[in-house]
DNA sequence: GATCAGAAATTGGCCTGACCACCTGATAGC
DNA sequence: GCTATCAGGTGGTCAGGCCAATTTCTGATC
């Protein structure tokens, strides 16, 4: 029984999602002054420093226009299209993304640990306690397992490699299936395995061993692979055709 | 006559930016503390509430996390790329990216092995036919090149290691200094070493022999390198700089 | 009545100083 | 050795103030 949520979410940030939400039901009809900060302020029962901050929220996001001395106009409806493109990239299938993670990601840690330096440790040090607070505060976003990833591959100090992994993870959010999968196995079951893993990891770069960092990174890739196969197997059994399931099974048992 | 431009840019957006920059430098490494708000304020020579909207802009903006009670830390070395086709790349170094290949291209080798079939070696013949085309012309475009190696990742079957080939092969032709090089190897010696190494990988393919390919592609890959160094040092003394060369040597010399 | 200049009110930009809740690491006690 | 406690640092929020840009009001002028 997960705790029920409680989600502190900053003063600002409520207060810019209601605007926002109001903007959009027409309450602020577009092209109209928004009420003064401190009456805002006022109505709301905050202080102006917060309403100052919700409207550069709101401003950041295309939803407003701050005229010095005017007032507050509304410019938009809704936010701009996050995605303006998008992506028409086939949907790539989440084993196909693991086999190529193996294969390129377990080379570049064993390339890293012959490179890395200590300030890259520390950067991987951070970004795993970014993880631990991730999956602490329950809401995650994988920021930090990108970030982990993306600080092996800046170890190697080559431009082109950190190319590919960055290409990896992007290709990776752009997947729908991924996202629907990885859902899943995030809600199956918490996982603190997978931080051990990058634990293991990062153990391995600092001691600069080759081979062991390659194994360890393949090890992971291979665990995650295998919560995948795992989850599409019960949960997903028409949604994931069958060459996919076939490179799942190969990629895990290889 | 456009009017000067009298910066007229609110204060919050001056700082966020200034952070930007500097978080993008490295000034700020990923994963580490930003000093806090206090100090940020007295240093920069403006008041912590400006310093907040700032750090706003920087959150929105997915450059940094605010944890409560402990601080702001850097998550990312610069914004999201909101559009992954028009971002220029810095000049590539020749040797990062045959290091690149030599890693990625050289696993794929040993994965296509497995899996490749007779279609596929039918257009690894033909890439090789246009090679030779190109090279008896006297006139070449690389493109036979590419498709062969394409051809060898398209037989991985796998989306994900094809697009990271292509876009190997993209970076490469981005690259002003790679067309530099390159131009100056064909000029000093007509190359038929290549097509041998060409040919000796679509043998050991044929053989679905997959260390073979692997070493195969390796060697060619690591040829290729030598061939770049030898031309770099006689001709670009002092083009290349000390990090690529001394790249260039170690990728021969691995 | 229409026009225009100056005063007054309104609005966002920015600052100061304060208090709170939260997190972290060191310290004391077991 | 381990755990509980506590003090210091950090972001979150507030109140109130001054300034500059802009709008609105007001009154004099034609």
């Amino acid at each position: 029984m997960p705790v029920e949520m409680i989600q502190t979410k900053r003063l600002f940030q409520q207060v810019s999602e209601q605007l926002a939400e109001l903007i959009g039901k027409g309450e602020f009809p577009l092209g109209k002054r928004l009420p003064a900060e401190r009456d805002l302020a006022r109505q709301l029962g905050v202080s102006r420093a917060t309403v100052r901050e919700a409207m550069i929220a709101l401003e950041l996001s295309g939803l407003v226009e701050v005229r010095v001395g005017s007032g507050v106009f509304v410019i938009a409806e809704r936010p701009a299209t996050p995605s303006p493109i998008p992506q028409q990239d086939l949907g790539l299938g989440p084993f196909e993304l693991i086999e190529a993670r193996r294969l390129v990601e377990g080379e570049i840690a064993y390339f890293a640990a012959q490179e890395i330096e200590n300030s890259d440790l520390e950067a991987l040090e951070a970004a795993l306690r970014l993880m631990e607070h991730e999956h602490a505060e329950g809401f995650e976003s994988e920021r930090g397992d990108r970030m982990f990833h993306m600080a092996i591959a800046q170890a190697t100090r080559n431009n082109a490699l950190i190319k590919m992994v960055e290409v990896l993870w992007d290709l990776r959010e752009a997947s729908p299936m991924w996202a629907k999968l990885h859902e899943r196995v995030r809600a199956a079951q918490v996982r603190p395995a997978s931080l051990d893993d990058h634990r293991r990891i990062i153990e391995a770069l600092k001691q600069r061993d080759p081979a062991l960092a390659r194994s360890t990174m393949d090890l992971h890739l291979r665990r995650v692979a295998d919560d995948l196969l795992r989850i599409s197997e019960t949960e997903f059994a028409g949604e994931v055709d069958d060459l996919e399931r076939q490179r799942g099974r190969r990629a895990v048992g290889r």
